[in-house]
DNA sequence: TTTGAACTCACTGAAAACAGTGAGAAAACT
DNA sequence: AGTTTTCTCACTGTTTTCAGTGAGTTCAAA
């Protein structure tokens, strides 16, 4: 009848990539075509010419390189892969991140491996999928426009950090006052202090509570 | 030749949960007995005499009851349920806590599934199974007298939590202030002080940034 | 070349967190 | 019944964080 749908899964957890496959293996219009542990291997096996896939199932979480920096290497690189991601967090800013890097679906872990054989069908026909939890959360975080236009406004997206408040919120993860970071830094305690107080804001959070969430969810530590 | 193994398999992504059991259907003699998403279900599912496995896999981040909380509950109705605990944190504190809460086995989800049948079969059989990489995080963290002696000396074991810590720990973790969290659970500003600090005592960390990273590991949040 | 972003520093005041100590009451455990 | 743990509150300081405002420098892009 028609083409078979091949894929690509990457996520560190082994075990995971195993179920998915098995769960992938039940329907005859899917077919696995190769898989990665870590970022790097997924942008090294999109590179080669030979190596392709419909669509990418992909974890945000993975060691070396995260999902997040894999989808800016497509966005950058202009390679239009569909890209399905699946993630355990249901944090509303990091599903518009990945929205506004063009990944085509999301999916919450919590659901059942039936969702990920009709997202897979749906993205590969070029349109979206998100499972139920997932539409929720951004209906109730944005009011619906997102998910009805398709697209993020700017004042949703939060501002990319610079380098020096990723410095600064990485030593901040390390349990440091703004006093030990300026020293190591050798800086003065009134700079840390303001990378502090635009780390607060970009990332609209209210304390240094939810910047280690942020910097935890976004594997910065 | 000899009798089924039965398991019981508590996860709360139901993802993983197929994966598991697809893998255990590669073996004849081991056999899937229940599956539950949440700490909760596997209390309940396990206080029904009829219901009944050898072997438990339990994940340790999970919402309702996390995996502590029921390997707690065995131990204070001493019920000897062989567990093996599936996780993705390789933090020796989390190891620690959890062998000496009586769990005879810990696998790291960034392991093959293959290694989920050695472990059960050798935890049903009385014996303990530790993944290589857990194994080589003890022996790190502790020079080898854990694994060796099979027992975890006070000093390193961390305390519990109580529940009321837990409690202010959440709360924490919405980023709430003291005089919030007080308000919230009707307590003095001072009560909630005293929590405070003493979590950041049993966690050993400085400050709530140290909380927020803990919280996270454990799924607390 | 100007505009803007990033980086740096400074000061003030208020709020919150952290440290140390002590102590009474209730609940749980032995 | 006695002991211990947990829960609760209090007071005093000190340190740190947060909020608001302002401003000079450098560097890259339009």
């Amino acid at each position: 009848m028609k083409e078979k749908i091949y894929v690509h899964v990457a996520d560190d957890h082994k075990i995971l990539i195993e179920g998915i496959i098995a769960v992938i293996n039940t329907d005859k219009d899917i077919e696995i075509k190769g898989y990665s542990l870590t970022g790097k291997e997924v942008i090294d096996w999109f590179s080669k010419k030979e190596n392709n896939a419909d669509v990418l199932i992909l974890d945000i979480s993975m060691p070396i390189l995260d999902g997040f920096q894999v989808l800016k290497y497509f966005k950058k690189n202009k390679i239009d892969q569909k890209v399905i991601v699946l993630s355990s967090y249901d944090d509303s800013r990091i599903v518009q991140e990945v929205l506004s890097l063009g990944c085509k679906g999301y999916i919450s872990k919590n659901e059942a491996g039936e969702h990920i054989l009709r997202a897979i069908k749906s993205v590969s026909k070029g349109e979206q999928y998100f499972s139920n939890d997932i539409q929720s959360i951004l209906l109730k975080s944005l009011s619906g426009e997102i998910v009805a236009k398709g697209k993020i406004p700017d004042k949703f997206r939060i501002d990319s950090l610079t380098e020096r408040e990723l410095d600064v919120l990485k030593l901040i993860m390390k349990e440091y006052s703004s006093l030990q970071i300026a020293e190591r830094m050798f800086l003065s305690v009134y700079t840390i202090e303001t990378y502090r107080k635009s780390l607060l804001k970009k990332l609209n959070v209210k304390n240094s509570v939810g910047l280690a969430m942020y910097a935890y969810k976004n594997k910065i530590v």
